[in-house]
DNA sequence: TACTGCGTTCAGTCCGTACTGAACGGAATC
DNA sequence: GATTCCGTTCAGTACGGACTGAACGCAGTA
């Protein structure tokens, strides 16, 4: 029965909504393999209508300060969130930039794309040393042709995959 | 200098080409979550002419048996091997299933659709949470407010999402 | 210049989990 | 039925990485 308390300080999120957020957004980052805080920190600033302090955060989550810095950072390097400057208040303050589809497109185009192109380049460059295994006798004729079939096949598959790319930029 | 060693057993796969499959598939599996040895044993098999038993495969990898035969038990859940019996022995052999956008459609709509279907319905159903909570005082009127309209951003970006599904069948 | 309040950095701990080795069960061969 | 040869299961280990607490640096304040 979570029932605000006047005078003592609240040390955790009070809002059942707002922490069943919070622990989506957790567990989705968990998923993606990134920090839950990280996901917990911009689930708690996406709901909060005025920018929260480091050490709010900290006290709202029950994490330690030296977590919601680096996870502020990582976020703030993504556009994810935003420091703002309250006037008279020393303390840095955050808010969240609620775009995610932006988010996912930046993020799209800065790991995704280019790792994508990366490994197109490097299936072809593969073909070449499969056929130096293939003359130093590492490979037989038969093993030779059978992965070079299959990296063109591998070679369709990226190219489908790359044109993703403007229906994504399109959609978000 | 891998040059195909005549007598002695191979302990370990002797071409340098398909290493770096193997290589590169295990290092997807781990960042996408998956242990690294499911992504090597698919890279393995996506390359093998003919089918491999359990024990090449563990041989070849340098990895025991055990983690063999939970992750074909995985990738064959998957359908991304294939069972074969190969007549007059009786070790299991298995053999990839190349079609790889099958892969990637089956893992779409058999894990990223529920998940997003069923956040879609919590999002809303979470409103009316947090109706309650602002009836218990748990959030003020301008917070409760606020947290109703990032919840319908959240609910315009899961529909985008969700208008992906017919693409990603048409291209893959 | 000393002091306080802030955020960052870093060594250390803790936790989840992938992986292993050994024990187990089951089928084919004798 | 005994034995051998498989694959699977399970307890235990090892490893990576997220998280913490304390030390540090750096501004503002006296």
């Amino acid at each position: 029965m979570p029932v605000a308390r006047p005078g003592a300080a609240p040390p955790t999120v009070h809002s059942r909504g707002r922490r069943s957020v919070i622990e989506a957004a957790g567990n989705l980052c968990r998923r993606v393999g990134l920090p839950r805080t990280v996901g917990q920190i911009y689930g708690l600033l996406f709901l909060s209508p005025q920018p929260l302090s480091l050490e709010s955060i900290a006290e709202q989550l029950g994490i330690s300060k030296a977590s919601v810095s680096t996870g502020t950072r990582q976020l703030a390097s993504w556009g994810a969130i935003r420091q703002v400057w309250v006037p008279g208040n020393r303390k840095d303050h955050f808010e969240a930039i609620p775009e995610i589809g932006g988010l996912i497109r930046s993020a799209y185009r800065q790991i995704v794309k280019p790792r994508l192109d990366a490994s197109q380049k490097r299936a072809t460059a593969l073909i070449e040393v499969l056929r130096q295994d293939y003359e130093t006798g590492a490979l037989t004729k038969e093993e030779f042709d059978f992965c070079c079939r299959r990296m063109h096949t591998l070679s369709r598959l990226q190219k489908g995959l790359q044109s993703f790319a403007p229906l994504l930029e399109q959609i978000l």
